[in-house]
DNA sequence: GATTTTAGTCAACACTTGTACACTGAATTT
DNA sequence: AAATTCAGTGTACAAGTGTTGACTAAAATC
């Protein structure tokens, strides 16, 4: 790659961290402003078009980015995983939280457009989402647990799954951290608790499908 | 009430009527402007504050109205509803779904900005989501299915049913009705069978309940 | 009937916004 | 070495924003 080249993509790069640090607390991609970010990334505003056309561009763009950041992160989470529906869950749905805690931007922005932004980003999370499904599909399928389920009883319970995540996810970054960490610390612990619970429900109803279902 | 309250309220009316219809269609709330709400509503913008002192304040005061009507509407599905898992299930699945077409802004407002808006809107919608799931545990109790269960069991159940809720309402609004009409009755009903799935799959988990999970 | 209250109007303000256009200078190509 | 490409700058403009303060007239109070 040209030398040029490579520093178009860096500033391109500064653009895209810049938007996703601004789109945070309170204030969601969709109400930034262009200036804003140009600004945010140490660029005067008509540099901006260099690299997107629209914000609408900006924002594709960075659905695509964010989501490859958290497919990583959801896998590395699965691999680690074994599901049986005792105490491994309880495990589980922690380093869950904890990988959330990590990428704090990257799950704000993507559950704060999914149903907020834009159409054509909503759109774009849309289809990423339905990845998201199909990944967990797969994996879950591979199972010992699941391997003997339908493929459409697996989707199901994945899809349940995903939605169920977003929602943890969301309600942990909201959780009023202004105040005392030991008041934190207590309802991150009831929020864990709570999942877990969900996800132990869920996994029994998926479990007892084999044929009763039908 | 004195006439010039009774108007007050009527203009004040006006102002949340027009709020809650221009945020709808890929524009949501948040990215509304007080001069845009004020237009529509047939007032000049600075007669805005005689109502409310902010677009937040606004904002809050339409979550709760949002809510009131919401409220009534699940309510009335659910004076219709008697649980077992087996298909009266898709018929509820179906109410719900009619009564989501016939509330579309009101659906709309209140998903679009339980993750995206401004942090107080935010808030207050997290508060009503709670009251949400409280009503629907204490009516699930009231069911010969569930009366024997745990009320916490019954509450993880609830909290699951109500999320799995907001995001077939949301996904159910995002359908690209810009299509022809057939098509969109073919995803209708897809949505219609999986939301069925998940419920029942949820229904299964929890009625497996009863002592098994410890 | 005179006085006060107040919902809504009008004009004006200081800003911010997105975008157009001509420009600069370093990296690239010829 | 000259010519070209192009990421980033600077200026400018029309349009929209939130909020101010003084004003009007109908309703409420006295």
């Amino acid at each position: 790659m040209s030398l040029r080249d490579e520093r178009k993509q860096q500033t391109r790069q500064a653009i895209l961290d810049a938007a996703l640090g601004l789109s945070t607390a309170g204030r969601s991609f969709s109400i930034i402003s262009l200036r804003e970010v140009a600004r945010e990334a140490g660029l005067v505003p008509t540099a901006f078009y260099r690299h997107f056309v629209d914000m609408d561009a900006l924002g594709i763009d960075l659905v695509d980015q964010v989501c490859v950041v958290l497919h990583q992160l959801l896998k590395r989470l699965r691999e680690s995983y074994s599901v049986d529906t005792t105490s491994h869950t309880r495990l589980s749905i922690e380093q869950f939280f904890y990988s959330v805690e990590g990428a704090r931007q990257h799950w704000g922005f993507l559950v704060g457009e999914r149903w907020g932004g834009t159409t054509v980003v909503r759109d774009a999370i849309a289809k990423e989402i339905q990845f998201f499904i199909d990944d967990l599909t797969r994996d879950m399928q591979q199972l010992p647990n699941f391997q003997h389920l339908d493929t459409l009883e697996v989707q199901i319970t994945a899809e349940i799954l995903i939605n169920l995540a977003f929602a943890w996810a969301m309600t942990w970054l909201n959780l009023p951290n202004r105040h005392d960490a030991q008041a934190l610390q207590v309802q991150r612990e009831q929020l864990i608790e709570r999942s877990t619970r969900q996800a132990q429900l869920l996994f029994r109803g998926s479990l007892t499908s084999v044929r009763s279902a039908r």
